[in-house]
RNA sequence: GGCGCCGUACCCAAGUGGCUAAGGGAGCAGUCUGCAAAACUGCGAUGCGGCGGUUCGAACCCGCCCGGCGCCUCCA
């Protein structure tokens, strides 16, 4: 049974859907007006494994993240390129789905965009002015915060507190200083919808609600986004959705913790980020390779926990992959039908699962998750020294293929160690050293085969390391053949 | 000023009251190998920022201190 950590109650509660087997659950997404940088992809991430999780444990998931499509940030890029609105957030939605794309994270099943809600959003803020929770102000709305006594409620802050650290001018046309926009009077040039209030646009907070409410219903399961949308945007969501429904919003809330860099946070304000393509661009491996990398690494922290990003990390999550990947090598080679460990293989293999089950009920644990695995690969590699059958061979690998996909990690064949297609993903960065064809490797190593077999060692070595210079790594077989990798 | 988080070996990182403090990376030594690589075996924190306290017992609870960070403003 999973326990998750809810910002709500402060404390890791139990999981139960509120229908059985079904599991609604909202994230926020991304302003589309930039790329994404690796900050992004921790909360992509962290999430789509959450819904992986919750489908492996057999719930049907309903998963909607929203692209917030509408927004001051994209007004001013528009004007900056000299561009519409559309153009920037179509632009940088697809370069969304390519970086996502790329680290292996998967489609929400339902992905509403602001600007496809407007009248779900006018409604939202006609029933809150109805309820009185609102006010117009010439052509703005704003939500009344002291019209809803538990504000604060998951933030853990008090409307006291708040004024005192304010840090803000205050718009003096707010009836109290933490009230905030529902919609906005358009200026001219700017993105506008007819409203009963006049021409303008939503505010931040309350797309959400309303595509929440609009795709999942007035009350739903898992909300989620990183820890910097806790206070305010999360709160004023719950402020303004509970505040029209008179019913529970979410009923998780679950958040992720920063990417840094050098232990201070990673952002646009600081500066110090990497985009997600960048570091694509920047990688010597592959394209899958680099993108299992930053997969790995990201998930070797506890989602809540912060995470510093560096080249030495990934490279270290690039070094503990490869033993999976050469694991996986050793598990496809010839065996007998009878193996000498098969079934304490077969119980090494229970164990693990038991263990990455128990890791990931445990409020995500992602790195007692990969533990396990990592366990169960210096079994497996033992058992492979003991005597395997061919059958128990095929059945670890499955059982990494079926675990690893949980965290979108160890597909056995996404890795090419040997003859496969050697297409170019590498980067922008420096045209490659000319990179070997699969051909010319073949014959290189037939070759060095050749020369092994007639004790010529100095040739075998010198093929060897012609290979090497070209990041080529021959690995020599018991039964004197050979595989390969970059 | 208010609210909150973190400090575990060379690096990354679990553990949050009780078996020998997981796991990975790096390093060193050994087995295997023509040599390598891979794999396997062994080594590595008598201690978990510091000092007190609670307890039969604490890395885990409490207090103080040191160091670092986050939110309170757009931000994943």
């Amino acid at each position: 049974m999973l326990r998750v950590y809810n910002t709500l109650s402060g404390s890791k509660d139990l999981f139960e859907p509120m229908v059985p087997g079904k599991v609604r659950m909202y994230v926020c997404g991304v302003t589309v007006y930039d790329y994404c940088h690796i900050g992004h992809a921790r909360s992509a991430l962290v999430f789509d494994v959450l819904r992986r999780y919750l489908e492996y444990s057999g719930f049907a998931v309903e998963f909607a993240k929203n692209f917030t499509d509408v927004d001051d940030k994209i007004i001013k890029r528009a004007n900056e390129q000299g561009v519409s609105c559309e153009r920037v957030t179509t632009t940088y939605i697809q370069a969304y789905y390519e970086d996502m794309e790329k680290l292996g994270v998967r489609r929400a099943t339902l992905e509403p965009r602001a600007t496809e809600h407007i009248a779900d959003i006018v409604a939202l803020v006609d029933t809150l002015l109805g309820k009185g929770m609102a006010y117009r102000v010439e052509g703005d709305v704003y939500f009344q915060v002291d019209r809803y006594p538990v504000y604060g409620r998951l933030s853990k802050r008090k409307m006291d507190d708040l004024q005192a650290g304010a840090r803000v001018d205050v718009d003096e046309r707010k009836r109290h200083p933490m009230d905030f926009a529902l919609w906005k009077g358009s200026k001219p040039g700017e993105p506008s919808w007819d409203s009963p209030w006049g021409p303008g646009r939503p505010g931040w907070h309350i797309e959400c609600s309303a595509m929440a409410m609009r795709h999942l219903g007035e009350t739903f399961d898992i909300h989620g986004g990183g820890m910097d949308l806790i206070f305010p945007h999360h709160e004023n969501e719950i402020a303004q959705s509970c505040g029209a429904t008179g019913k529970e919003f979410a009923r998780y809330w679950v958040h992720n913790g920063f990417v840094q860099i050098n232990q201070e946070k990673m952002s646009k304000s600081l500066g110090n980020f990497f985009t997600i393509r960048e570091i694509f661009d920047k990688s010597e491996w592959p394209e899958t390779v680099t993108g299992e990398m930053l997969r790995y690494f990201l998930l070797s922290t506890h989602y809540r926990s912060p995470l510093d990003f560096s080249d030495q990390s990934v490279a270290e999550a690039k070094n503990a992959l490869n033993g999976f990947y050469d694991l996986f090598e050793r598990l496809k080679e010839s065996a007998p039908a009878q193996g000498a460990v098969d079934q304490q293989m077969r119980e090494a293999n229970t164990r693990a699962r038991q263990a990455f089950i128990a890791a990931m009920d445990d409020d995500l644990n992602t790195p007692n998750a990969v533990a396990a695995l990592q366990k169960l690969r210096g079994e497996a590699n033992k058992a492979l020294d003991a005597g395997l059958s061919a059958e128990m061979r095929h059945v670890v690998r499955e059982e990494f293929r079926s675990l690893g996909a949980v965290l979108g990690l160890l597909q056995p064949d996404r890795w090419q160690f040997k003859s496969q297609g050697s297409q170019e993903s590498h980067g922008a960065s420096g045209a490659p050293a000319k990179r070997l064809s699969d051909e010319e490797i073949a014959g290189k190593i037939a070759a060095r085969l050749v020369a092994k077999q007639s004790r010529n060692y100095k040739l075998a070595d010198q093929l060897r390391a012609e290979l090497s210079s070209h990041g080529i790594i021959i690995e020599d077989r018991p039964d004197g053949t050979s595989r390969w990798k970059r």
